[in-house]
RNA sequence: GCCCAGAUGGUGGAAUUGGUAGACACGAGGGACUUAAAAUCCCUUGACCAGUGAUGGUCGUACGGGUUCGAUUCCCGUUCCGGGCACCA
């Protein structure tokens, strides 16, 4: 075992495998028991790919960048550099106790330059794209600037923040700063002016995958919403294709459903609607088109443009205060109180189909970063219209035949439609519902809607796009500089800009953030070099971007970086990457779903765009490890007492349960004299207890530190060692569950190695002879053999290592030493408990490693049963079962039923009918 | 509210295609070895009923129905737990 290294190249005569886990943020706490289990069950597989003669690459690195470690340099002046690396060289040590079959070789961090060198790269090869919707890609800028030169905008068809019109010639007029203002908008990754979530406790913005119930992920922090100049990146422009991905890939449905919630694709119609009395129009989106003849009122989000423009002069007061009111409200507190507000603009809109006037309100409910924040409000069949309509007394107009709306909406898509247009009453064009279902009436209002072109079908995404510059300083700076106010890329040669030094972590007195405590951080374009901040001219050296990239950006191609970690001409080589393609076998937490998932999702299929990634989807197969949760025990303290009663009393007394330290517990029975050292407070503590012993409450909660419920896995090693550990994670429950951990079912792992490993060892030596093995002997190695393999192919290793429990034991009653039975099995076990496999594969005599072994193939032969059962049953139970050989004939089966009970009395007796053999088991049926 | 995934002994969990439910392990109880302890090994362990006993019977996979000779497995409905989304029009 010892030097023995797992290092792959790009070997072209195998065929390959790559297993990735979600690499660590390396934490100060360490490793505990709930980190390994990923890692051991990727492990496993890549093991066993290796036995099947995969070159398996398998690669492990840091994602290096992350707020604790600057809040730890914020409170101490630490360089989080230095703290970063303490932490690595921690989880190290942890990762190497435990026998993974890692290639270190190829180790990233994402702090360092030769790693961020790539990240930065990516983001300047998005600025400069913009993303075609007719040809599904990511296009050079250039080609965009060329349409300009020629159409203007006429024929363009592609992502971007807002819809502008202009004309060559417009184009052509224009000054450099005003072009350079205008591909702003169509960039994929763009500086934009958007309502942002902003954590003012940590001084930082966040992405809407790290705001949870309106507070930061990190920290539990309000957030509230703000308008700021950040970097972004156009996720939203791929949305179509990150929605598609998700049927070619092998993930869970459940994870694929969260995928497809967060990019919440909704098709609808957009119509517009003029406002009466003036020349302003403005469009809505609905997915229900066909309650056109239910609006009833009209409603904006406040932060929409068109509310300044529809606010009459009688309403400004009301209408001024209610936005005061809104802008007051954080994120948290809209989703707390859910109360109806809103206000009257004053003016009104024109239903098109109708022509009546329809008032238009003010309210908070609607968002303005989804559809054109705008709707109409259909009170009859949307609960929030409803609820609106109810506060503010306005008119409900059901729609549905039989729909009962005094009381609640009825919102479901079902049904049969009146009231379009009301008895009496016509349309535009005699346009009407009257009479169809539901879904025909959507599709008959879209047609009619596109052809008197009152508006037109649009697909709607939830996606928004992600918010990409954080106020931080341990993060990859951007490779930009500033001029005339516009961002310029440092040249390309000039990668990687390295992040500055500071001393300070802090955002600046004015508020800038902690790069601008950099007193070198300013872009010289003659040198092309950093130079110090003094020079600044804003000719020939220019301010460099302030903010950081957030944490997603270096974990989102990673995976490519593995497959060549050390050229530094390229992210990664086109050869490296065609003979690794994708990861095959992805492992990591599902907390990472709408994050880093969907970023790495996005991040490769631009790269594939580009020709860089051969593959569109970077995680082929996914495995969502559930999270081991902590098994916290309990002492109850008497009340003003230093007096502790064990659980089954507790009951008698007043008492508070207390945490207590589980590293001092066993199997729920405390360790007296451990607890009194544990704390000082509790040296004199005395105990009231049941049979001798302290018993202990207990709870599953998180496994965390204030619960003293961690359990570090070096303890583990250190006492029953890594087999013992690797195989008692798998064998806790499916990897893919959330399970408490509990170490007192482990001895039962340790007692099962050791019972594997006395059927080479007799207790004086190791005893394997050459002796031809008994068909029973392969029997219990092939059966062994075939759930173990399968078992493997589809993760569930918690089965598996019954099988070998089974087997251990079956073959140790039959005295089993056969070199040609235990060799195989010494292969079968090497993924689980790879220490042991080594040792035992050497003392039988082997120079090689265990990985250079075969994975044995089973034999059907072995499998076959040689005695079947037929089990007789009537009026629904099984009456008794018959023995009988394999290979017996219908003459032979009927003997042996003869033989027993099941002759022809027996089934007159019963009034049975009738036997049926059914094939497969042989398994009779009786009919009455 | 919408969507997804679940519910099996004291516990974690097996049963992979509809075929003897409870593998394997933990815990518990009993026993062997031992001066003793540790270690190791063996037996019992879903519930209830009958029997001195071997054993036999009944019930039993959240709940209520259905399909089937036969359902933990398939279908419909209900309850509960977990996850995701959520003023997304």
């Amino acid at each position: 075992m010892a030097g023995q290294t797992y290092n792959v190249t790009e070997d072209k005569n195998r065929k390959k495998f790559y297993v990735l886990n979600m690499f660590p943020y390396p934490s100060g706490a360490g490793l505990h028991v709930g980190h390994p289990l990923g890692y051991i069950a990727s492990d496993i597989y890549a093991r066993y790919k290796r036995l099947q003669g995969f070159n398996v690459l398998n690669p492990m690195g840091y994602d290096a960048y992350g707020l604790p470690a600057e809040q730890y340099a914020i409170q101490t002046g630490q360089h989080p550099a230095i703290t970063t690396e303490q932490n690595i060289n921690r989880y190290r040590e942890q990762l190497d106790k435990i026998g993974f079959s890692f290639d270190w070789s190829r180790e990233v961090r994402t702090c360092e330059p030769g790693y961020y060198h790539w990240t930065q790269w990516a983001f300047q090869k998005m600025f400069g794209s913009f993303y075609c919707n007719k040809c599904q890609s990511a296009q050079p800028i250039e080609k965009l600037i060329e349409h300009f030169e020629h159409e203007g905008t006429a024929n363009l068809d592609v992502a971007q923040s807002e819809e502008l019109t202009f004309s060559a010639n417009e184009w052509n007029a224009m000054s450099d700063v005003e072009k350079q203002q205008v591909l702003m908008n169509y960039r994929i990754a763009y500086l934009g002016e958007t309502m942002v979530n902003w954590c003012p406790q940590l001084g930082t913005v966040l992405a809407n995958d790290e705001v949870v119930d309106g507070v930061s992920e990190r920290g539990g922090f309000p957030v509230v919403q703000k308008r700021m100049k950040q970097w972004c990146l156009r996720v939203s422009a791929y949305a179509q294709r990150l929605l598609d991905g998700l049927d070619t890939i092998d993930w869970t449905e459940s994870l694929k459903e969260t995928q497809r919630n967060w990019i919440g694709r909704s098709e609808g119609t957009e119509m517009q609607f003029k406002v009466a009395g003036s020349d302003i129009e403005f469009t809505i989106f609905t997915t229900r088109a066909d309650t056109i003849f239910g609006v009833t009122f009209m409603v904006l989000a406040p932060e929409s443009e068109l509310v300044k423009q529809l606010t009459t002069p009688d309403q400004q007061a009301a209408v001024d205060e209610y936005l005061t009111y809104v802008k007051k409200r954080t994120e948290r507190d809209r989703i707390s109180d859910r109360k109806v507000t809103g206000v009257f603009s004053g003016s009104y809109a024109i239903n098109p189909f109708t022509g009546d006037n329809i008032p238009v309100w003010i309210s908070e409910y609607v968002l303005a970063g989804y559809g054109t924040g705008a709707i109409m409000a259909v009170p009859a069949h949307d609960s929030r219209d409803y609820a609106f309509a109810k506060h503010f007394d306005l008119p409900i107009i059901p729609l549905i035949e039989g729909a009962d709306v005094s009381e609640e909406s009825f919102d479901a898509k079902e049904g049969t439609v009146m009231n379009s247009p009301a008895a009496g009453k016509t349309a535009l064009d005699g346009f009407s519902l009257n009479g169809l279902s539901v879904k025909e009436a959507i599709a008959a209002t879209k047609k009619f809607v596109t052809e008197h072109q009152l508006g037109r079908v649009k697909v709607n995404f939830r996606l928004r796009d992600a918010i990409f510059s954080r106020q931080r300083y341990w993060g990859e700076p951007f490779p930009v500089y500033y001029k005339d106010g516009m961002p310029q890329m440092l040249p390309e040669e000039c990668l990687p800009l390295q992040l500055p030094e500071v001393d300070k972590f802090l955002p600046t007195e004015t508020g800038e953030p902690p790069l601008g405590n950099a007193k070198r951080w300013a872009w010289d374009t003659k040198t092309k070099t950093v130079v110090d901040n003094s020079l600044i001219d804003n000719e020939t050296v220019f301010p460099l971007e302030l903010n950081t990239m957030p944490g997603f950006a270096g974990s989102s191609a990673y995976y490519l970086r593995y497959m060549d970690p050390h050229n530094d001409q390229a992210l990664v080589s086109p050869e490296a990457d065609e003979y690794w393609q994708s990861v095959d076998l992805y492992v990591g937490g599902s907390e990472h779903a709408t994050g880093h998932l969907i970023y790495s999702r996005f991040w490769n299929k631009f790269l594939f765009d580009l020709g860089v990634s051969r593959k569109e989807e970077p995680f082929q197969k996914l495995v969502n490890q559930g999270m081991i949760q902590g098994r916290s025990n309990f002492v109850y303290r008497i009340k003003d007492t230093n007096t502790f009663v064990s659980l089954g009393l507790k009951d008698q007394y007043d008492v508070t349960p207390l945490h207590v330290d589980v590293n001092i517990v066993s199997g729920d029975v405390l360790d007296l004299e451990a607890f009194k050292a544990w704390r000082p407070e509790y040296a004199t503590a005395e105990f009231i207890l049941e049979d001798g012993k302290y018993i202990c409450g207990w709870a599953v909660e998180k496994m965390s530190k204030s619960m003293f419920n961690v359990v570090n896995p070096d303890m583990i090693v250190e006492k029953f060692g890594a087999d013992t550990l690797r195989l008692y994670e798998m064998f806790l429950g499916p990897v893919e569950q959330a399970k408490p951990w509990d170490t007192n079912g482990i001895d039962g792992s340790h007692r099962f190695l050791k019972k594997f490993w006395n059927l080479f060892w007799n207790k004086e030596e190791f005893a394997v002879t050459d002796d031809e093995p008994t068909a029973a002997e392969m029997k219990s190695l092939h059966k062994l053999i075939k759930k173990v393999t399968e078992d493997i192919e589809v993760f569930s290793y918690n089965t598996s290592i019954p099988a070998f429990m089974i087997a251990t034991n079956e073959l140790s009653q039959l005295k089993c030493q056969k070199r040609a039975v235990l060799e195989p099995m010494v292969v079968l076990i090497a993924p689980f408990a790879p220490h042991i496999a080594e040792e035992l594969w050497e003392s039988l005599g082997h120079t090689t490693s265990v990985c250079d072994a075969q994975w044995p193939a089973f034999e059907e032969k072995y499998l076959v049963e040689d005695t079947m059962k037929m089990m007789v049953a009537f009026n629904g139970k099984t009456r008794f079962s018959i023995d009988f050989p394999a290979d017996a004939d219908n003459a032979t089966i009927e003997a042996a039923a003869r033989s027993h009970e099941l002759t022809p009395k027996y089934l007159e007796d019963r009034q049975i009918m009738k036997v049926i053999i059914v094939p497969k088991r042989m398994i009779n049926i009786v009919m009455k």
